[in-house]
Parts: structure tokens; sequence; C-alpha cells
RNA sequence: GGGCCUCUAGCUCAAUUGGCAGAGCAGCGGACUUUUAAUCCGCGGGUUGUGGGUUCGAGUCCCACGGGGCCUACCA
């Protein structure tokens, strides 16, 4: 931010239209201008952070009113002020949440000092201080001041610490948030730690990490719908991609035979509590690997991410327990919704049969579906939000999943797994379908919805095809979503796991 | 898309039947050398989301618009 309407020479910016505690703070920096004092340095000084000072002395035990001897500079943001007359105490804190108490007295300081401070400081501003490392007499550790600079002077005021900010309000101002909220830290340090551990995790099984475009040609490797946009280079139409799975494919064909990547995805579509605009996809894909592979490989992704940040157990929405570390358990999706309905449903129950399932069900079908595709959405109805233990479903119908294999034993369909957990997908694989004429077909009428005007629907990306044709080797493939497994483990919303949520503008 | 709720001081929230717009924290002035949401005395702070309307009088009732939330529907 700048100020260039404000002369700091000639200090007069206590502007009238402001609130009363925004002009204080501004008449403070001028303050501060006018004595020759920079209230935003380039530089000052710091030997030690908080952290290091908790770390040597916290494990001492120190008496109250002791004098350790050393002489620090330290940093950090004023979240608590007091003033005692002739003593001030200090709290500050610094990034990661860390804090310590500074002293600041009359007999350190001198009257002069000691007015200046109390007259120029507001909670908020970043301060460094230089003293000893003490303990008070409450034997709080602390640092006794000897000297203070202002490190970068706030000219708004910190809301209420013991009031917990609107929901609007955290998502918003987000850096505000972080500042007040341990738990919005803690988010930020979380999901740096799940995406270590995942990176981890595939790199020690021999998964190379790729970059692949996010401006595409064509929209495809999912059905949504894209953003569009242009490139003036080329007067070419784009889109931002809405999955990875065909860039990475085609690093497999050419010899990338572990390949993985986590990257943003872009999807165009409506907004709630569940889904973003943009987020953070997770796909990789095995050389002569299938979707048994994946499924060893996802529940050591989600174990190792787990333990990155401790929660190794989870509380299920029904009470019960979740515990990552177990086996995950594997089950058929005509066996869980044969179940549901208490008769026998597999790839060979007629369309009429599941229609009146549905129905008995009271299950809401979209027009024109296929038996393939009813079964699921009876599936999705009736079984889902059941499955709060972890569980592949597997072998799906061939229909309701065009881009996997056909399965290996079972006629009609196909070898592709879901992964639920606390009633939520949050992952699938499949051994991926690599017939290139099959593949072709399937693309092709893909291209075909989408002339015909449905949005979602697949372009016809010919270059994929050809590098099919080269020969994609047969191999499983798995996707997971970022943002849901930061949410699993940490037991929050989405609007807590992503940083800054898009907003509607204020 | 449909339904319900909500928007008041920097922040979090009150305001009875339509009758002077308030509190806590924060801020300003004063006292206090051990506070930890200190205490004590005093003071300031508002276009009640925006625009209309009803009324002697609107934070409160009505209409429209905007922001936010919840439920529902849709969604690889």
């Amino acid at each position: 931010m700048t100020d260039a309407h404000v002369d700091p020479v000639n200090p007069d910016s206590g502007q009238d239209d402001l609130p009363e505690q925004m002009r204080v703070r501004r008449e403070k920096r001028d303050r501060l201008l006018a004595e020759g004092v920079p209230p935003y340095p380039i530089s000052v000084p710091r030997t030690h952070l908080l952290k290091d000072l908790r770390a040597t002395y916290d494990a001492q035990d120190l008496e109250p009113d002791t004098r350790t001897g050393e002489q620090v500079s330290v940093a950090g943001r004023v979240i608590f002020l007091r003033n005692t007359g002739k003593l001030c105490f200090v709290r500050l804190r610094e990034g990661d949440g860390t804090e310590l108490q500074v002293m600041f007295s009359l007999a350190d300081l001198g009257e002069e000092e000691l007015a200046r401070f109390k007259g120029l400081v507001d909670i908020g501003d970043l301060l460094s201080v230089q003293g000893e490392v003490i303990t008070s007499r409450r034997g709080e550790l602390s640092v006794q001041a000897t000297a203070w600079q202002m490190a970068a002077k706030t000219l708004r005021p910190l809301p209420n610490e013991h009031k917990p900010l609107s929901e609007e309000a955290r998502v918003r101002m987000r850096y505000v948030d972080l500042i007040v909220r341990p738990e919005a830290r803690e988010m930020v340090r979380a999901k740096a730690a799940v995406l270590k551990a995942l990176r981890a995790t595939y790199d020690g099984r021999g998964f190379v990490e790729v970059e692949t475009p996010v401006l595409q040609l064509t929209n495809g490797g999912a059905a949504a719908r894209p953003f569009s946009t242009h490139l003036n280079a080329f007067d070419q139409e784009m889109k931002l991609r809405i999955a990875l799975e065909l860039d990475l494919k085609r690093a497999m064909i050419g010899g990338v035979d572990r390949v993985y990547e986590i990257g943003r995805t872009f999807r165009n579509e409506g907004l709630d509590s569940t889904h973003s605009a943009e987020f953070s996809m997770i796909e990789a894909y095995e050389a002569y690997g299938d979707y048994d592979t994946m499924a060893e490989l996802i529940q050591e992704l989600i174990r190792n991410a787990g333990r990155a940040i401790g929660r190794t157990t989870i509380t299920g929405r029904d009470g019960s327990t979740i515990d990552i570390e177990q086996p995950f358990q594997h089950a058929t999706l005509f066996g869980l919704l044969s179940e549901a309905v208490g008769e026998s449903v597999d790839a060979t129950t007629d369309l009429a049969r599941l229609l009146k399932l549905a129905e008995q069900h009271g299950v809401e079908l979209q027009p024109d579906r296929n038996a393939g595709e009813i079964a699921v959405d009876l599936f999705e109805k009736l079984c889902e939000h059941t499955l709060i233990q972890p569980t592949f479903v597997r072998d799906y119908p061939e229909s309701a999943r065009p881009l996997a294999k056909p399965h290996r034993e079972i006629p009609g369909l196909v070898e592709a797994w879901d992964l639920f957990l606390n009633g939520v997908e949050l992952g699938v694989a499949y051994s991926e379908l690599n017939d290139p004429v099959i593949q072709r077909d399937r693309l092709v009428e893909q291209s075909l919805l989408a002339a015909a005007g449905d949005p979602e629907a697949m372009d016809l990306d010919e270059d994929f095809l050809r590098a099919m044709e080269f020969g994609m080797p047969p191999a499983g493939g798995m996707g997971m979503g970022l943002d849901r497994l930061v949410m699993l483990l940490t037991g929050t919303g989405i609007r807590e796991t992503i940083l800054f949520p898009l907003l509607r503008p204020e």
C-alpha cells in the first residue's frame, strides 16, 4: 500500500473521514516520521526467533526473577499490551504463533524512551526489541527491554482477540484470521505437511513428479464445464484444465513409467460448501500396475499424510473411530447395492428391474440413464453415506466408467474403484483403458455429445489418440482431491482448508 | 435454480409494541513497576448493507437490489 497523498515531511495525514482508530495510528506513523525514525525500516535487529528462546529456556524451568545474562534482539507482532505506569508488558507473536513477553520498565528504558513507547506503539504493530532474557516476578519468560524499534506500523486495529471473527471476515481477510486464530495458522502448516508427505510417498516408490499445461486446447480427462480464455499469440481459444489425466498418460507413453502431478484444476460450475472453482488434484499413473496396485498406493499416501500431521485416527460423522492405520476394506458396487435393496443385483440386471428398485427406494433419476448409470445412482443414494470406514468400492458397470478397462473376469464390469471414507468419495482409480481403437470410439462418442451441446462432454483430442496409438503400457491410474484429503484429516470444511477461497467482490 | 435466515461502532454482539442506538473488547485522557481478556476515574466513537416506500416518528414494517450463511436441487 502506498500513501502518495501523504507528505512525510509535513505530517498531516489524520484524515477526518477515517475511523478514529485508524486516524490515531496514522498520526503515530506521522510522529515517527517527524522525529526522523522510519515507521517501515529496511531492517531491524533480530538475533533470535521467539521460538529459539522458548526452545532454549522453557526446558530449564527457571525460577521467577531469574536474570540469564543473555542479550538478544527479537521481533514480532504486538498482540497484547498492558501499561501499569512505570512498567509495560507486551506479548509478541511471530508467524507460527509462538509468543514471548517483553517488559518495558522505567528503570531500564528511561523516562523519555518509555513515554515514546507508550505514545507510538499499538496492538498489531511489528516491533523489534533488544534486551536481556529474564523471567518476570510471576515466572514468565520475558525479554527485559533496553531498546526497541518499530519494524512496521500497523494502521488498522486488530479484531477482538477473545471473540472469534465472523466466518465471512475470516475468509475475506484471511491475513487477519491468520494473525488471530491458531487453527488458521495450523491449517496452512498442516496442508504443507500433507503435500510434503504425499510427494515423499510418491518419490519413495520411484514416481516422477511432472508439471503439465494448465492451458489446454481441448477439454478432456473428466466431465465438467471448463473455463475459457484466449491466447493472443495464436488467436486461439483455450481452456483451463479440468483434469490432469491426458497429459500424464502422454508422459507415461513416453516412458515416464511412474508419473504423478499435484496441481490446480478448474471447473466452471456451481460453488458450495464442498465445491470450489479451482482445486488441487493429485493424479498418478503406474505402468504395469492396475487398480489393485493403486489401492495399495493410495492407502500409503493417506496413511503417511495422516502421520505427517499426527492424525491417524479420525472421528467419523456417526461418532465412530476411523483408524487409517488399519487396512482399508474392499467391497463391490453390486455387492453393497444388493445388500441395500435386499435382493441380488448385478451387471446383468435389466433396466426395468433397476427402474423399479429406484422407485421402491424413492431415488429420483435423471432422464435417459442406462442400466449401469442407474445402478451407480442407486449406490450413491443408498450406500455412499453409510461408508464411514475406509472402503474401496470396486467393479463398476462399463457404461458408468468409460475410461476403465473391462474386468478381467466378469463381463459387463470394468476395473475401477472409488474410495469412500467418512461417507465421502476421496479418490478413484482404474485399470486404465489403453486400446486406442476403443479409446477413440469412447472419445468420439463424447465429442458428439459436446457437439450436441453437452457443456460437460470431452472434446476429441486427436493428439491424445495419436499418443495412444504409439502404445500405452497396461497401467493403473489414480486420482484424489487434495482439499478433500486435508478436510478429512483435519476434520474441517473446505473454506477452512483453502487459504484464500473465491469470494464475490465486496 | 427453489426455500429460510442474516447484515447495527475497528471487532463480537444487544436494542421490549414502531418511540432518545447500547455493551464488552479495542481507542483517547488520567492513576498505578509484575500485567496475562489487569484494576480504578473520565471521554470520544454510528449514513443501523444500498435505494425506495408506509408513518407524526423506522435498526424495527413493506418493496427492490447487493453481500454472507444454512437447507434443498444440480454436479465425475
